[in-house]
DNA sequence: GTTGTTGCAAATTTTTTGCACCCAC
DNA sequence: GTGGGTGCAAAAAATTTGCAACAAC
């Protein structure tokens, strides 16, 4: 099976572009150009992007297919709804990834450049679904996100302290 | 020890009041009147809060201490770098939640009523260490929030579904 | 007295909404 | 043809910043 992902991807029946259509019918939405064309563009590659990054991958679209802000926003949240995106708060703005076909994980979140690299822990379901039945508590989902420095930057930064530098 | 925490607090030299100016001095910054009754608000008593509601709580002390809104936003920010507060995204707007004195731990959070309910798992800290171990990360802190529906609202829904309430 | 701090007003940033026109069904 | 969708402009919500007056040290 084929894939640059960093995890590897699920098997799906569906491509996105159909999956958000059998959401759009059963919603009583419609199949409109400005969502085959959000869709497309963000399930062309894996990564994780915000808003505005979308905004501005649909701009440079050789094609020119201009999608204003509002129906962008107004896609991100049927998206997230009809479980193909998911969405995290990350420094205060919103920050999406692929959910549809692609398996539970979480983050390291390097502070230095920004980098979000993606884990996968069965452990770590286990002690969330041991957690919430202490609570009484019914999940939904979990968001786990490790915050420090990354290998490369650790690198760049000790590189940069090192007396050799220092002329 | 007494305490109305919902975890244990932990043993500290200082008050938050004292520490705070500590970090202050440090920083070569002033120990003035609107952060010290802004810490001291926040420390009598325990809670997550926005900034809205912090601006509040000032607002309705008897003694009408005002404390403009971005010197509350200033002072915040303050008590993040100092370790006094610990900062989490939740749902797009910052909220706060004591650190200093304070163990580890994380959130159940309830998607019906908003409710923040604290836990804490040695477990958990063990796999966060060893994922970041893998990935040569060098882990500053994390955050998990496990998102879903309280014991209570469970309840309540039930009750709101049961046939005897539909007449 | 010097220098950091505050409050005010205004600017930014991110996201949402009202509405007239448009298009998928 | 009709009702949901889109873009535009404007509004909202949350947070930040410039600046003159002010207060710690």
């Amino acid at each position: 099976m084929s894939s640059d992902f960093s995890l590897n991807s699920v098997e799906v029946a569906l491509s996105p572009l159909e999956r958000f259509d059998e959401y759009l019918r059963t919603k009583g939405k419609r199949n409109t150009q400005p969502r085959r064309v959000i869709v497309e563009q963000i399930f062309s590659h894996h990564d994780h992007f915000d808003a505005d990054e979308l905004m501005a991958s649909l701009a440079q679209q050789s094609d020119g297919q201009t999608v204003s802000r509002p129906t962008v926003y107004r896609a991100l949240a049927e998206l997230v709804e009809s479980g193909l995106l998911r969405k995290m708060d990350l420094g205060g703005r919103a920050v999406y990834e692929h959910d549809y076909g692609y398996p539970q994980h979480d983050h390291l979140h390097c502070q230095a450049c920004g980098k979000l690299i993606e884990f996968q822990s069965d452990q770590l379901q286990a002690i969330r679904d041991a957690v919430s039945q202490e609570h009484n508590f019914r999940v939904t989902s979990h968001r786990l996100i490790i915050t420090g420095i990354c290998s490369q930057c650790t690198r760049k930064r000790r590189r940069q302290n090192s007396p050799l530098d220092l002329i």
